[in-house]
Order: structure tokens, then sequence, then C-alpha cells
DNA sequence: TATTGTTATACTCTATAACTATA
DNA sequence: TATAGTTATAGAGTATAACAATA
């Protein structure tokens, strides 16, 4: 078992956390979307190695939750729900039909949509998937340990959701 | 106030912070990566919006700030530093060359490498653009408070250096 | 008219291989 | 042989427009 290093945290005063290559990163390391960006390719690529053995990407697993968790939703609303163009999210929906995990039933009272539900074979591989992926989360809270793990996830939801409402700055030029 | 355990604990409450839609995201919003990628998308967005006036791209923000404070630097260096391919930051370091922020100087040692370094043009180009990148910060903290958005650097570099040695997981079979 | 799923398409990012000229 | 800059190329991811079937 690795050491469970839970020293009180760096606290980042003055000598700001920096990347390797002895350079001076100096504005980017307050650059927010900056140092999110490099956190997050480096926690997909931790992601793509937990999890090799399933062969599965990050936005296939994250329709497999919406799906999972939201039985019986349309394409379009699944898509919606992630962020997704739905022209994109086509693609993605048939590679997990056509792996098993996903089947698309013509509803009774719309007959354009298409509601997604996981089949037998899929909830199998989701319960492996939620245990995997939940492996990958506990590997990322050893490495920055679980205090600033755990007070990570309020503020970025929150920062996900800005410019939600906001369209338009100060000065506008209409026409 | 979470009490700080380092018990491998599920812990994560029950009432997290979610996305909009009314859907159940229930394990992705226990995803790290799920949630810092829907951050960074939404920071990325929003500096579009504040760099509008810039007509400056994240990545070429980075580079012109690495170029400034660390003159003389071969592309090669540049592209390691901002872990980009050396043969992606070829259009990169010729966009900025093209408008005039900057300059690549055959060095006198070595007839390979360019040497990189800011035109004034571009070095008052920088000094606005750090501007502008600061107002963009304040956006942030705003949006989250200043004692979250201060608390986000230190973990999110450790996040990004998540990898950095690593290579085969626990059981590895070679060949 | 509006919406669902779909196709086609283009544009950006990224990753790899290979070339050239130097070293 | 190795390295710096470069080219070409292929693969993802993403964005828009448009279409047929249906509402």
């Amino acid at each position: 078992m690795p050491k469970t290093s839970n020293l009180p945290a760096p606290a980042a005063e003055e000598s700001r956390e920096t990347f390797d290559s002895g350079l001076d990163f100096d504005p980017l390391t307050r650059r927010l979307g900056y140092v999110v960006r490099r956190a997050q390719i480096a926690i997909f690529q931790s992601f793509f190695q937990t999890m090799s053995v399933a062969q599965i990407s990050p936005a296939q697993y994250s329709a497999l939750v919406i799906i999972a968790r939201n039985p019986g939703l349309s394409q379009t609303r699944v898509a919606e729900a992630l962020a997704i163009k739905k022209a994109n999210f086509v693609a993605l929906a048939r590679e997990l039909e056509q792996r098993g995990f996903v089947e698309r039933r013509a509803i009774p009272g719309d007959k354009r949509s298409l509601a997604l539900h996981l089949t037998p074979a899929g909830k199998l591989a989701y319960s492996e998937l939620d245990r995997l992926s939940e492996e990958h989360e506990a590997k990322l809270r050893e490495a920055i340990g679980i205090e600033a793990y755990e007070a990570l996830f309020a503020p970025l939801v929150r920062l996900a959701k800005v410019n939600s409402g906001e369209a338009s700055p100060p000065d506008q030029d209409p026409d």
C-alpha cells in the first residue's frame, strides 16, 4: 500500500506550485483555465489507463451513466444532458448499441423519438465500469489527498455553470 | 464542516451540487474527470468572450506567456513546456509570427534552432492580454468566491502531474 | 411550423511518421 | 546517430446546415 501522505496541504502561499521543466510559468499558474485544462488532460489520460480493460471512453461512460440512471430518455435529451450536439451523439449512441450495451425502443406516443435503455449486458458492463471508475477516483484521491479531493467538486460544478445565463457583455451592438 | 478523515470512505454526502436539466447525474457528479471537463469547457467559453476583442485563443495566450517570461527558448522547448507536440506547435508559432507578436531569431551556436522572442508589438499586445486575462480571472473569482478560487490551484496542479512518472499499473504483462 | 434522428461537412486539436539540415 | 523545425496525414471532437418522418 502506498503511504497515505495526509500532510496538511501545501497551502499555496507565495511559492505557488508550478509545472515541470523549470521554466517561468508565472501568469499561467494563476490562470484557472490553464490549470484546469492541464488537470483535465492528465485525469483523462489516467482514466484511459484505468479503464483500458473495458475499452470505454469518458464520453461513452458518461452516456452510459445518464442512460442507466434515467432510463427511457430520448437521444436528444441525453445529448442535451451531456452538453453534446445531438448530431454528434448519433455515432456515440450507435456505438453503444452495437456493443450491446444500449437498446433503442420505439415509443408509443411519439414515432420520432427513440427511448434509450441499458440492455442486461449493458447493466452488467455498467456495474463493472462503476467499479473501475471508482477505482480511478481512488487514485486521484490518493494523488491529492481526500480533503482537497472533496473540496474540488462544488466550485468546479459552479464554474461549469459560468456563462449559462449571460450572453452579451457590457457593450453590445445589436443589428 | 466535513471532518477530516482519511477513511477510504465514499463520503460524498447526499446533496451534492449537480448540473441543470433535472436529471439524475449521480455517479457523474462524483467523477472528478467529468466535473473538471465541464468546468474547463465553460471557462474556455468565458475566456473567448472576455478575450474576443483581442482575437486570441487560450493556446496562443499560453504560448505568449511562456515566450514573454522565458525569452530565447527554442520552439521545441516552448512546445514541451506547453505539453504540445512540436509538430503541432509550428502552425501556432507561425500564426504568432505573422501577427507580428513573435520573432524567430537564428542562434549563433546552433543553426537548427530558432530562438523565440516577443517583438515590441508583441510586448505591447502581451500587456493588454495580461490585463484582459486578469479581468477574466476576476469574473471566475466572483462566480465561485475568492476562497474557493484560491483553493483550486494547488490540487489542480498536482492533478496535472498525475501519470507524469508512472506508465505501467500493478500487473503488467510485458510482451 | 416545429421536432427527432440523421447525414454531410468543415474546422479545430491531437498524434505519428518521415523528411531536411544541421549537430 | 541524434536533434530542430517542418510537412503530411489520420483520428478524434465539435459545430452548422439540411433532410425525411413525424408532430
